[in-house]
DNA sequence: TTGTACGCGTTATCAT
DNA sequence: ATGATAACGCGTACAA
């Protein structure tokens, strides 16, 4: 147990060399004879020699480990409900895999911003990549103001100080709008919470779309008080029975859907022939629930490797774009 | 950007004490006069001190970061489909955040015994926590061999030398086998690849309460050729075209009932009319899922608890028992 | 191509 | 209660 690991200097030792010389041969140097580098290489292999991580961290610039935060807002107390957030969590993680970065998985106990500074000023981690904008606009401006690297996903605005990846948010209600104008739907209802600024866009998105219908129609909105599941069942169940059934709905994701699905079905009504529905984030789930959900698609993949390259770009100060990732609307049998 | 962060030292020097005190009062060490570890304190503050994590962990014992791996098979190529793994990992981050334990998120780059150990060795976490079992059974003993401290969400059998923890595997078939003879099911399918150990202790379970029925019934099996949710569904829509379809079937996961249900459902079958289903997990979307499942619940911000607990006993030397934790069954529309 | 000497920022030991 | 000093294991000038 209290085996004491074996160092660079053991190494060297062993190969009859010295300690520099061991340095170089691991890290690649080209300045080391073939020959000694393969004595080196063995004499470590054998001994199962491995560099320790701290001592080169404290000596190099770059701590290469990136923490990644969850969407406060989408966990529940002890339970996650969204699954849409750990699709995108391994698109990171696959992401700074390939670039050999480590991904340090941070609780939501961070909360300001010092708490979050502390980790980069206590070099455990080079920056944050966040994986939802949730209510944290204004922190996440304090860090860009106290020059912590970070990158959010989610929408951005002209008041967005940080770099953002995200789908085309705009786009995303415009599609689902669009969907709705073609069907002469009329009586259509937005799903969620505008306060978030991507939900604030797909709204905006939608109303566009919803404006070039060439007769009247009412939008109304449906805020559901947290994120799980049962409230949104019962938010809907709540709505259809005090006001007429919408007969289009935009909802904010697809787990939401499914809920408002859940509760429609209960009051009897049935998709296409009663309402028509769009969700979002095409969730591996989507088009196996029953009905098939029609839905915005977003690649968590691509999403995944687009927030660690503008993370990296962050690092090394080069203010790179917001951007987003391509925006399709996904037609199941809603 | 090339700011240089301020050191203990510098604390040091601006509060007019030496750096062993600062280490002391910011470490909480008895002793060091109040007044001292104020002024100290104030100057740190004020200064946005961190300490060096790296220079830190280069002088202790334990790097108090442990990594966690997600379940190799769990994963499809750029896809999730399980979300109870998820509900798990939450349940792990919290309990590590409680113990002020930082989560290394390893990709499953890492294959063999070595390359986890060199994570160890390169002092970069404590040991490991392995979310799920998949046929990495070697793998671990392996590891415990090499002294790599390990503890491991699964099952558990005489020849287990590692430390786990997981359901009451055997329990929770048991409780299938036991509702289904209740009801005097009789073509029973056993849905899961028994090469797991957790599902060869559920498939004992299963078949340990079926023997106690005093009617003539069969037991078969349907291995799902991976983890995804299409795979099963045709496996599922093949088996009814070429067989008489069973009266119950008990799943390895939630969702792996999903798509088996949505099979039944095109084939025209209805739930607890024509056949009764288990699943496993209560993952969130189980009780929302039309129908309502009927499955085993596992708590899993207990057992990240559990786990979280374990591994601190495994890294202090005092080999833990493995343990299970309360295995329910949750009976609901199917 | 290789070796010597030093510093990274912290904690531990020992002395005062 | 506090300070001087060493040591943790590595990379990097600089010298050879």
């Amino acid at each position: 147990m209290s085996k004491k690991p074996i160092t660079m200097d053991d190494v060297a030792r062993l190969a009859n060399v010295s300690k520099p010389t061991v340095s170089r041969a691991l890290g690649g140097h080209p300045n080391v004879k073939p020959k000694t580098r393969e004595k080196i290489l063995a004499v470590a292999r054998e001994h199962g020699y491995a560099v320790n991580r701290n001592a080169k961290k404290l000596r190099e610039k770059y701590t290469n480990t990136i923490a990644v935060i969850l969407d406060f807002s989408s966990h529940r107390r002890h339970r996650i409900t969204d699954p849409f957030i750990f699709e995108l969590l391994a698109g990171v993680s696959e992401a700074l895999s390939i670039r050999k970065q480590d991904l340090l998985l941070s609780p939501p106990t961070l909360s300001d911003a010092n708490s979050h500074r502390e980790l980069v000023s206590g070099r455990v981690v080079d920056g944050f990549i966040f994986l939802g904008q949730g209510a944290n606009d204004a922190m996440f401006n304090e860090l860009v103001k106290k020059d912590v690297p970070i990158v959010v996903w989610g929408g951005n605005t002209q008041a967005t100080k940080y770099c953002t990846v995200g789908s085309d948010n705009f786009l995303g209600g415009f599609l689902a709008g669009e969907r709705f104008v073609q069907h002469s739907k009329k009586n259509i209802l937005f799903v969620g919470n505008t306060e978030h600024i991507e939900l604030r866009l797909r709204r905006e998105g939608l109303e566009k779309a919803l404006s070039t219908a060439d007769y009247p129609y009412t939008l109304s909105e449906l805020q559901g008080e947290d994120f799980s599941f049962s409230a949104h069942y019962e938010a809907m169940a709540q709505l259809l029975k005090n006001s007429p059934a919408p007969d289009a709905i935009f909802a904010y994701s697809d787990t939401a859907a499914m809920a408002i699905i859940n509760a429609l079905n209960e009051h009897g009504l049935e998709p296409i022939k009663d309402y028509m529905l769009v969700g979002y984030n095409d969730i591996a789930q989507a088009s196996h629930f029953s009905p098939r959900l029609t839905t915005i698609r977003q690649d968590t993949f691509l999403a995944g490797a687009l927030l660690v390259e503008k993370f990296m770009a962050v690092l090394n100060d080069n203010s790179p774009m917001s951007s987003t990732i391509p925006t399709d609307l996904i037609v199941r049998n809603t």
